[in-house]
DNA sequence: ATGTTATTTCTGTAATTACTGAAATCGGAG
DNA sequence: CTCCGATTTCAGTAATTACAGAAATAACAT
């Protein structure tokens, strides 16, 4: 897997806009590799593409099964193990947001409402409305996307589209 | 300002939420103390309460100006700064997706259309196509985003409870 | 079984990022 | 101008995180 210019540089963004949104720049760099890539690729060879060390490369790829993008294949007639990662944007946007919600939202909102009753216990009116406000806000969002994320592509798609249409439904 | 148990775990979690999210801990924490505030605090209270330092305060304050969710006021015959964060939790939201919208999204789409061009200048068919489609994936939803986030915050709340209709308007 | 290659785990190191405390700067008040 | 409190800057240090390379394990072929 060679590095031409325009794919150098998009991985080399993609690693960067990890970092800034906590992702760890190798694993990102490796997802973005994988998604350009014309065929599934083995570790050995991510690792000599991206220069490096081929336990990284390893435990990068076990946080990308993790979070459910990349998936192991297995090609004729070739012992190692090779990998891919999903092509459909759209598909592979509402996996890290289904993960995103799971680890981090889903907790935050727990505490959230466990804060909310102590601070209802101890008698702190204005932490409990700030705190509640919060949680419900976290969980107004919530609630919007996952019924959103049953629709088709096709169907974001079209909503993408509609957010005049909306505005004008909602009657502003 | 003193830390109760219910304002102690949101604050710590909060500072947790943030690290997940490329923001810095302290100044998640910062954040966090300042939104449960009941008046507008100065740095070294702020300090005193999240035990760090004076400076680090400093800094996490300018940052957190910077993402202009943090306001400076003065308070009557005291000399020091005070700070006060956005309450309102809809405006909260748009202001952080606003602003990484404008610092992360923006400068990817316009590097993936660099990508684009280099590639197809280049004649990787298959990379201008991956890409392309990424981009617009972005795009689509930058544009969708620029659309709903003029409605007022009622309004996304009707948004939310729609997600039901909306499927059906879609028909999916 | 033994050898061979692929993969993972683990430990030490490197790099980065966050933080502190001191020093410098700022900005009014007298 | 000088003083004094508030704030920021900066340089050194601490803590965290990422990484490489070695060692261990696994998976298969012979």
């Amino acid at each position: 897997m060679e590095l031409t210019p325009a794919i150098g540089k998009f991985v080399l963004h993609w690693g960067e806009m990890g970092t800034r949104w906590g992702i760890n720049r190798t694993v990102a760099q490796i997802h973005a590799l994988l998604h350009i890539a014309p065929a599934p690729l083995h570790a050995e060879e991510i690792a000599d593409t991206l220069g490096v060390a081929r336990s990284n490369v390893s435990n990068s790829l076990k946080e990308l099964q993790g979070w459910g993008i990349v998936k192991i294949v297995h090609v004729m007639g070739d012992r190692r193990d090779h990998f891919e990662s999903i092509h459909d944007v759209w598909a592979l946007f509402q996996i890290i947001m289904d993960e995103r919600k799971k680890r981090e939202i889903d907790p935050t909102v727990a505490v959230l409402r466990e804060c909310v009753a102590t601070a209802k216990a101890d008698g702190e009116e204005l932490a409990q409305r700030r705190l509640g406000e919060l949680a419900e806000f976290m969980e107004s969002m919530s609630g919007w996307y996952m019924q959103v994320r049953k629709l088709p592509p096709s169907g974001w798609r079209q909503l993408a589209k509609m957010g005049n249409a909306i505005g004008k439904l909602i009657g502003r």
